[in-house]
DNA sequence: TAGATACCTTATAG
DNA sequence: ACTATAAGGTATC
């Protein structure tokens, strides 16, 4: 077993955990008390937080938990976690920097980064990511992640935890060999046959979803889009949330309204259009760090404050 | 190329 | 109880 603690006054801009892994970014972790991730979630917790993560060195599939608790990143592993928290919750980010470059006059904004100020973005495993988020489509965040555990139960492989025994997220290659009635069953809808086809394609190597990385943001988000299942939507999520496209801005329904209220001008009727204005209005680069904090913040502020 | 519609399933509002 | 509606959209026509 390891474990290790981070202390989070060295980390640029600081740490809000619970924030970072409760904010829809990611739907691979749970949290030890088994809350998982309800509306009326009290902030500043210090619950632990589990997933599993392949080790640095060895690429074993092992179970790591973590909490923040008295400024420290405090975590406990099958594997080597220092590495993989350090990527992970992108805990090199330099939140102050990144902020400096979010436009001055946008009172909103400030007031999403003041609100949950040390939230990061995420760097989680791509084919995770991906079947998460083709799963994220007309689907309640609490759901999103019960889909995710049901597709541990049913295909991931067991890892003895702290006396339990905790499953991996499937590999590619196990969702492609059961069914679409299999992910019907649990739950999935009809994003079985997405999930399905695009675990096919990946394990056929037809497609690689990392070849992304290498290519300019919009030919990247296009080239996402061949996976069954994912959209501009989803591509921009995958972009985000896995491929370090700090820039890319996913158009979701809560974005789309904060535009129509706040950003009228930004409306530019097409997906690529209306993204590209909101990316250049909310600071360029790193346009996906406001995307996270005004999306967080809207999900949860009462109308009356927004006024 | 842009616009309309169906789609699984669940929860909540009326 | 029962129907309408919406939930981090996408594929298809």
């Amino acid at each position: 077993m390891y474990s290790g603690a981070i202390s989070v006054a060295d980390l640029p801009g600081g740490l809000d955990l619970q924030a970072t892994l409760e904010s829809g970014q990611t739907y691979l972790w749970w949290r030890e008390d088994g809350n998982c991730f309800e509306d009326d979630e009290p902030a500043g917790s210090d619950a632990w937080y589990r997933t599993t993560a392949q080790d640095p060195h060895t690429g074993e599939e092992g179970v790591l938990r973590a909490r923040q608790r008295e400024g420290c990143l405090e975590w406990e592993a099958t594997v080597d976690a220092g590495p993989v928290l350090t990527r992970r919750l992108r805990l090199e980010d330099d939140l102050p920097a990144i902020r400096s470059e979010a436009p001055e006059d946008d009172h909103l904004l400030a007031r999403s980064y003041d609100a949950y100020w040390g939230m990061r973005l995420v760097a989680e495993p791509v084919f995770p990511t991906l079947v998460t988020f083709i799963c994220s489509a007309q689907m309640r965040v609490e759901r999103i992640h019960e889909m995710q555990q049901s597709l541990r139960t049913a295909f991931g492989d067991p890892v003895s935890f702290r006396g339990e025994t905790v499953r991996t997220y499937p590999e590619p290659e196990t969702i492609a060999a059961t069914s679409e009635a299999r992910l019907r069953d649990l739950g999935l809808g009809y994003r079985a046959p997405y999930v399905l086809a695009t675990a096919e394609m990946v394990a056929e190597g037809t497609a690689d979803p990392l070849a992304a990385r290498d290519l300019p943001y919009e030919e990247a988000r296009e080239y996402l889009t061949r996976f069954v299942g994912v959209g501009e939507k989803v591509a921009d999520c995958v972009l985000l949330f896995s491929l370090d496209f700090l820039e890319a801005v996913p158009l979701d329904t809560w974005i789309r309204k904060a535009i129509a209220r706040w950003y009228p001008d930004c409306d530019r009727g097409s997906y690529g259009a209306t993204s590209a204005a909101i990316r250049e209005r909310l600071g360029g680069r790193y346009a996906g760090y406001a995307q996270t904090y005004l999306f967080h913040f809207l999900r949860h502020a009462e109308e009356s404050v927004l006024a």
